[in-house]
DNA sequence: AATGTGCAGTGACTATGGTCACAACCTTAG
DNA sequence: CTAAGGTTGTGACCATAGTCACTGCACATT
């Protein structure tokens, strides 16, 4: 199987090449749902292209735990794989992606043979959870105003890209809260200079 | 150094006693601070008896992360003290306690030896990541009552202990609010026959 | 006994954000 | 073209919880 080298670069090209052997590769669309709650998992994705969200759902709430970016794994899957239990979160694809699929039986094997794709995890464990420990510090201490306009901020950076295509509801999903709520918070910084709305996009001003 | 076989009885025979033989054994005593933000880990610490608290600040406010019980270990401390990066979190010690303290060198040796050592560590990583959820899922759809109930609860089982002695600022400050806030919250909790509160002590019903 | 310190209790006020109801739109499918 | 369905804009209202200012209480120290 072909494959571009630069990927997952900072693996020794020995693993590297083993799971490019024993990996598969596929292409998803924007949308798609890729990974539900009390799901089992049987392969292990590394995102190559594109963006892959992870969020979680309380009752009807969503909450956006974070985004897997190329390179990246999920460290949610890992375990779940490695332990075979049941997905406690839901994945879905942002941006069309090619993600890396290595079939679980490897990961045990692997994680003991080489120590990089062992610390791998632990990189994305301690990743994973600094980010949850700075989402918590920002619903306890920010202000609506602040945490929608640093999540745009977050989301111009990931898209590379000023402008940003949302609906005032699945932002309001994203972050927990009401459509109305980011409705009336975004006009806020409209008039505060913030950012700019025309015809469903949101530009950031930065 | 003698030990007690029943502690950490998960690992095999064979690193247990390496992992006694290379560590020492520390007696903290309630209220000690034993790491704090931005400092550097050269120990691992292992809890063999008693609990110790690991909690974030976030400006002023403080929140509650995780309780070590016995048998467990630190994953921040297990993180920073292996990559040698400063700590992001606090630990102090909240009932008089028999720490395990592990040198960083032979984790990192270990690790690599003994895949359930290995397996640990995730196992950790995994239950904080899921504890910490729990806990935004709390923040963002519980009310106060709620979410005060359920933390005395827990605290009542882990100090196997229908009484609790706190002051209402203690309380406060574990769940990242204000004295008053859990001064009001609690009597009406106490309306509720939820509690009783009699001289600074906090009985649970149920 | 007098003073100080810390904790608990309380009423009043306020701000934030969640909810409701409804209007005004676009866009798209039939 | 028109109806339907999704999106946005808005005013009114309300509940929660954070803040302020103060009182009273208990215990320790001198």
């Amino acid at each position: 199987m072909k494959f571009d080298p630069k990927i997952i670069s900072f693996l020794r090209p020995e693993l590297r090449e083993k799971i490019f052997e024993k990996s598969t590769i596929m292409v998803f669309s924007k949308g798609d749902e890729i990974l539900r709650e009390e799901q089992f998992v049987k392969v292990l994705p590394i995102v190559l292209e594109g963006l892959v969200k992870v969020y979680s759902r309380f009752n009807d709430k969503e909450l956006l735990l974070y985004y897997i970016e190329p390179s990246q794994s999920c460290v949610m899957s890992f375990y779940a794989a490695l332990k075979n239990t049941p997905s406690k979160v839901f994945a879905s694809v942002e941006e069309d992606s090619k993600i890396l699929l290595i079939p679980v039986n490897y990961i045990t094997k692997w994680i003991k043979e080489y120590p990089d794709f062992n610390e791998l995890f632990y990189n994305q464990f301690n990743l994973r959870y600094l980010e949850l420990l700075d989402t918590i510090g920002h619903i306890l201490i920010d202000k609506m105003d602040k945490r929608l306009y640093e999540h745009l901020k977050k989301k111009s950076h990931l898209y590379a890209n000023q402008t940003i295509k949302m609906s005032h509801s699945q932002i309001a999903n994203e972050l927990g809260t009401a459509r109305e709520v980011i409705t009336r918070v975004l006009k806020k910084l409209e008039t505060e200079g913030k950012i700019v709305q025309n015809m469903g996009k949101i530009k950031i001003i930065d």
